[in-house]
DNA sequence: TCGGATTGCTCAGTGCACTGACTAATTCGA
DNA sequence: TCGAATTAGTCAGTGCACTGAGCAATCCGA
């Protein structure tokens, strides 16, 4: 049976991109937060005292990763985690001023790394795979939904 | 600071690719063997009889994840680590004729399980994403090597 | 209103992926 | 030829990501 070219599955490209983001997001922008911890700062940003199972939803993270993730920004004193008086099943994240402070920091190093890392495409080609991209994940995420 | 728009972000876009594709890998390939292990033994059936660190370099993972990945196949019976004699630093690396069977199965169920991943997309953005994607990441590694 | 279903969270277990430290084997130059 | 540098592998530690089980709070229909 002929072994199959690798570059020829998307699946395996597409680890390789997200090894190439992680990289470099830990040389240009930070050691401490993680990509992932990033979207949760910035989705508090958005919309502020969230409680944690919608900001997992919107940031693409299952009800255990979220839970991991937010302990740690808490262990950090990034966020707070409250539970809801009105609905004692929910967490509400809240911002505290330092995690404020280190998004507020991170946002420009972001913007920069993302211009390095599609430096090799021209203007129109990042539109491009960035639309790809989300076309496919989201058709993925939509045949989930349905199980 | 205004936040920014997750759908712009390139890292955000590429976790989420790999989620969907990690997701549609178990229901339609395989849950016991994963895509990382499957190009391991796609590699082994390319190139038979390599060390472990040449896999790895091939399949893009490093030391610590191609030791882990082979141990856990070595426990599953699919491949075999022998310490090479020319080179006591070496494991060189042997499929089974179950890691062959193994691979065989599996071949035919990536190549149906890739066409309903890329299935919103027709064949032309195909080739451009899988180019573009290649293009970014050979790019980001290229980096890598320099330090 | 009360009991079953749903919802949100946590915990245990598994696997990928990295860094940094360590060991053993090999290589190469003075 | 002998010692320093390189190379291959392992191990410990951290973080992302999932499943499946379990628990407590809430919701909703008979």
């Amino acid at each position: 049976m002929a072994a199959a070219d690798l570059s020829t599955h998307p699946g395996h490209l597409a680890r390789r991109l997200q090894q190439a983001h992680t990289l470099l997001w830990t040389t240009m922008v930070s050691e401490e937060t993680t990509s992932p911890q990033f979207a949760v700062l910035n989705a508090l940003v958005e919309k502020p005292d969230t409680d944690q199972r919608t900001i997992g939803e919107h940031v693409r993270l299952d009800r255990s990763t979220i839970a991991d993730l937010v302990a740690r920004l808490a262990g950090r004193g990034l966020v707070e985690r409250v539970r809801d008086p009105l609905d004692g099943r929910r967490n509400v994240l809240t911002l505290t001023d330092e995690g404020r402070k280190v998004h507020r920091r991170l946002v420009t190093r972001t913007a920069r790394m993302n211009k390095v890392f599609l430096a090799p495409l021209d203007e129109g080609e990042r539109e491009i795979l960035l639309r790809l991209i989300a076309r496919v994940a989201d058709a993925a995420e939509e045949l989930r939904g349905q199980g």
